[in-house]
DNA sequence: CTGTTAGCGCTTTCAA
DNA sequence: TTGAAAGCGCTAACAG
């Protein structure tokens, strides 16, 4: 004997086929179809079967929508039914599957951040900001490392894609020239914000400081010391900022009207054996330069081992500035002379970007403010 | 005319009213409502629409499952159909959907760690160890820290396990003493693997080094120099290896037959700010030590910029030795000598554990080896 | 060898 | 206010 879902009665009610293994019945009364509420039994086989809204409805004896609806806050529901609901969810220990939702809606909350390596203070500071306001505004992270490398760059990048990120902060390799991995993020619209190691023919949003200043002023600085030999370890001529960098460093030459020695200037892949390598090189020269101002803060290190090394007097016969503010720049001795760029700040910043990127897209270049710090790397005494 | 998509008959069909503007019909002989199976058309008013096994099976008039099955590489299948799904597929550069799977599988492919923090080159360095393995048996890592604070840990284990994570590498925060939130993990059969700060009371598989021997070895090396007064700042007692190397020393004492001072033995947060306050308390004692063994190179460094601002010679007034061999400290002057760990290994073992979990669940314990580097921070010239 | 179908857990129409 | 059902993209059991 079965009752009509809908108007209660019994006598009226008649089977009316089976779809997807279900009875489905006819009532002849109020001319409904309807199929019996099943009582949703967790499988056994699954020991620890995660609870679903199912269960909820099940244990309720009311449909996963209403469950759906409590769970999400609509309005449209009634105030006992939601507390049941949401008491039972609360006891059942109920977690919504996010994959689920992420499946229907296809987003997954997490975003990706690729950066090229996480040994320094570096990127791991900027991933720290980063991480800041992406996990208030309720985002995960995932983090890859190219490790200098651009075929592991492009490996991390699709593999980010694959795992459906809803967004991408980059800083590209010492090696990256071509960014067609990248064209094929914005193809999917898959928003995309560079930081640090950006690229600029893509027209994208990005994070950078002010790299040219900084270089200049440390320059400046050097000359104003009394350096008169002022070589560069650079960095690759692909990175932007290896260029502005240089740039400031030209341009302050050419302000004190200094001359370019081409010798005096080189770019190297950032590796710390090539650090090495190009530091002993600048020091054989048979003009050494009198200083040397490194595309950042472990350059400046390796040099100042290398120059250490070699017996050469630090800030007497060699100056040094680094770039960046490392924590080891005020340990090692003498402490270096550094130009501070707000690294957490830098973090936020790019999330920032991300998330207003995911809101509407525009392109924007956030530049951030850097500063000459003056240690002792660089105070020559002669002077 | 229409053909009942369940009896496949034509006469008793008719029209059964529009839903969702697609035609309904009803057969009147098996009671059946039914529309006609429309193909797949991808929709336009998505503009970046993924490439689905259906759109290529649209395109191939062939079933999705055949597509799946082609793509699966199942051998039960045309190779002349599979050729042609492969070719489409590449064509239309298809790429499956990561979440259909996990949402089928209830897998994900990612890894969950999470570390107290990244700032160090101890954590970054193991997380590239683990990573290495991770990304080439397929997983996909969500790195979270702590922050050495036991809230974010919770909430950063919840919001790992919500992302259903297959598996979880961590190290604790320094303030952990209730590890319930790792219980929970246990109960829903996550796998979860320890490393460095690990939780004996979880009997949960953990890779460690030998710290005992580490502290033993740095503490007679002390001894040997000719120290006679050696103080230890210890990590905080709720940590194993704290108390571990903490016993180390303790017995190094012994057998050598040293006193154990307890106003020389300090536990600490191993935050910064601590490291220098009890650094200065220890220096400032009425019979301060003549060495320190620290717990790790952060804090033994730590101890060297307090001792040099206070004008006290190292090694000939002070003796420091430090534990990991974090790159600076072959840096600094005097370099540190320290207790080396083998931290990349120790990520890989932590993550080759996790992946055995995985397949076959079982407890144990990995320890590594730790060796003795002295350097010039420990070297008694007065010896 | 291939197609049909159910279902992973959830949200969201549409219908009632 | 609630329920039914479709569907996100995929795999696999089953049936032919």
């Amino acid at each position: 004997m079965i009752k009509c879902t809908k108007c209660q009665q019994i006598e009226f009610v008649q089977k009316s086929g089976i779809v997807r293994g279900k009875q489905r019945y006819f009532c002849k009364s109020c001319n409904y179809h309807f199929t019996l509420p099943e009582p949703h039994n967790p499988p056994d086989n699954k020991r620890h079967h995660q609870v679903t809204i199912m269960d909820i409805a099940g244990q309720l004896g009311i449909s996963k929508s209403t469950v759906s609806r409590a769970l999400r806050g609509h309005t449209d529901i009634h105030a006992g039914t939601r507390k049941i609901i949401l008491d039972l969810a609360q006891q059942l220990e109920y977690q919504p599957n996010p994959l689920a939702n992420a499946l229907l809606k296809s987003r997954t909350n997490i975003i990706g951040i690729l950066v090229p390596e996480f040994r320094h203070y570096f990127f791991p500071t900027i991933i720290m900001g980063a991480q800041e306001i992406l996990s208030k505004a309720g985002y995960n992270v995932m983090i890859c490392q190219s490790d200098e490398s651009y075929e592991t760059e492009v490996a991390n990048v699709k593999a980010l894609m694959s795992s459906r990120v809803d967004g991408l902060l980059v800083s590209v390799t010492a090696q990256t020239n071509n960014f067609d991995h990248f064209r094929t993020v914005l193809r999917k619209e898959v928003p995309l914000v560079f930081f640090n190691r950006v690229c600029p023919e893509l027209d994208t949003p990005q994070v950078i400081v002010d790299d040219y200043n900084g270089a200049f002023q440390a320059v400046e600085h050097l000359i104003e010391q009394g350096y008169r030999r002022i070589a560069h370890l650079a960095g690759p001529v692909s990175l932007l900022v290896s260029r502005l960098r240089m740039q400031g460093y030209l341009d302050a030459l050419q302000k004190h009207g200094f001359p370019v020695e081409n010798e005096l200037i080189i770019h190297y892949d950032l590796s710390e054996e090539k650090a090495r390598i190009y530091a002993n090189y600048l020091l054989s020269l048979s003009q050494p330069p009198d200083a040397i101002f490194a595309i950042n803060d472990p350059t400046a290190i390796e040099i100042m081992l290398v120059a250490k090394s070699r017996g050469i007097k630090i800030p007497q016969e060699l100056g040094i500035v680094g770039f960046s503010n490392d924590p080891i720049s005020a340990i090692i001795e003498p402490s270096l002379t550094t130009v501070e760029q707000p690294v957490w700040e830098m973090g936020r910043q790019a999330a920032r970007l991300l998330l207003e990127q995911m809101e509407s897209p525009h392109n924007v270049t956030h530049t951030l403010d850097t500063k000459l710090i003056i240690r002792n790397s660089s105070v020559n005494l002669r002077s």
